[in-house]
DNA sequence: CACCAACATGACCGGTCGGTCATTTTCTCT
DNA sequence: AGAGAAAATGACCGACCGGTCATGTTGGTG
């Protein structure tokens, strides 16, 4: 089969094993956040903590190694949004689906809530999803659905946003967060725009006011 | 002094290491989040551990005491603003209290964010501080200047989600969640809802559509 | 001042964590 | 099948954590 990858020149059970190691790793840190153990993510894999380390040399390697392939996930699916015709539903398409992707992985949330760790390519994969989403967002204020004073950035971060004013009620109604993208949504609407624009280069004038 | 701590029959240097305990600790969590360790903040505050832990008998304890104190706090503040004639205006005014402390408090987010710990006080808390803040947004439905659907557990909630959007580029921009409260605060004004209303215990109709 | 109970102290305990490494197992190639 | 390299293993290490307790210290009182 022509899979990405290739085991170009890897042993057969070693390919297999980082597929049950990032499997694992990905249902753990989902379920239990950052601060699951490797121990326990070498348990759920089927492997002993020394082979996790092989695979991976740090902690933070493979928490980087996950992450970053979520967020490309999620770039891809911006990507694919960008040549709808209502640029303003491609865009809460877009946000539907990251916030979908919060509130099923804990330590996406952290992650995305605190990337000040030393994960400098999540950083710039934040960065790089902030820029597709800004083509997405572009649009939409070219089009007149979107106050234009919205950044693609400021999407990307309301996804966290949303996503934790309804955390404290997952457990008893998992789709809380719908309602309250719609209600943020409601806020993102040109017409709907009240507050003064702030672009988000030029700010903090008088900032220490308080 | 007419104190609080009225020092019942307590010695005097106790009455004065329980102050720098708490004021330590609330710098140390405010600073560090719920991890900071009880050695920590022993340390800060010139005491052993033991003493710590004769004061407080787990760390959970004095967590919960602090985090009940800044609830307290803010439950006050919006006691103090049912009476405005604005009631829009003071519920953004307690909104922006709300944020402010949320921003200067590392273990108040962690707190508010997943309160699922055992922290039993700290869940009723929320709850009264989530019925004050209903008396707000109550008037300021009434007087029309808020949409119909947004109840005061909504606002207490929104809070964290402000302060989350904000949080990544808070060490940049420290007062950029100004700016996400006014775009929040935008998608709640009645003129602007679009989303059909939500009555918050009516939900989750054909919830798994996706 | 002298006494004692209340308080402060820090060494200590069991447990967990991320990470290492000598040894053993397993795959692959001839 | 046999040999050798690559990979898996799990006991082990040092650091740190929340929490305990025997001991030393201190403040209030008669």
């Amino acid at each position: 089969m022509t899979e990405t990858t290739a085991t170009p020149g890897q042993r057969a059970d070693m390919v297999r094993n980082r597929r049950l190691l990032l499997d694992a790793a990905t249902a753990a840190f989902a379920e239990c956040g950052v601060d699951v153990s490797m121990g326990e993510i070498a348990q759920r894999a089927g492997l002993a903590k020394g082979t996790v380390f092989r695979h991976f040399a740090s902690k933070e390697d493979l928490l980087a190694a996950i992450m970053l392939q979520l967020l490309d996930r999620l770039t891809s699916t911006a990507d694919r949004l960008v040549d709808a015709d209502d640029a303003a539903a491609a865009l809460h398409e877009f946000m539907t689906a990251g916030v979908e992707v919060l509130a099923a992985d804990r330590a996406f949330c952290e992650v995305i809530g605190r990337p000040s760790l030393q994960l400098a390519q999540v950083r710039s994969a934040i960065e790089r999803l902030g820029q597709t989403a800004e083509t997405l967002t572009a649009r939409a204020r070219e089009q007149g659905t979107i106050r234009d004073d919205v950044t693609g950035m400021d999407i990307v971060l309301l996804l966290g946003g949303i996503h934790q004013t309804a955390a404290p009620l997952l457990d008893a109604q998992p789709q809380v967060w719908r309602r309250y993208l719609e209600l943020t949504f409601d806020g993102l609407r040109a017409t709907n725009a009240r507050s003064l624009p702030h672009p988000p280069s030029r700010r903090l004038p008088t900032a220490q006011s308080d």
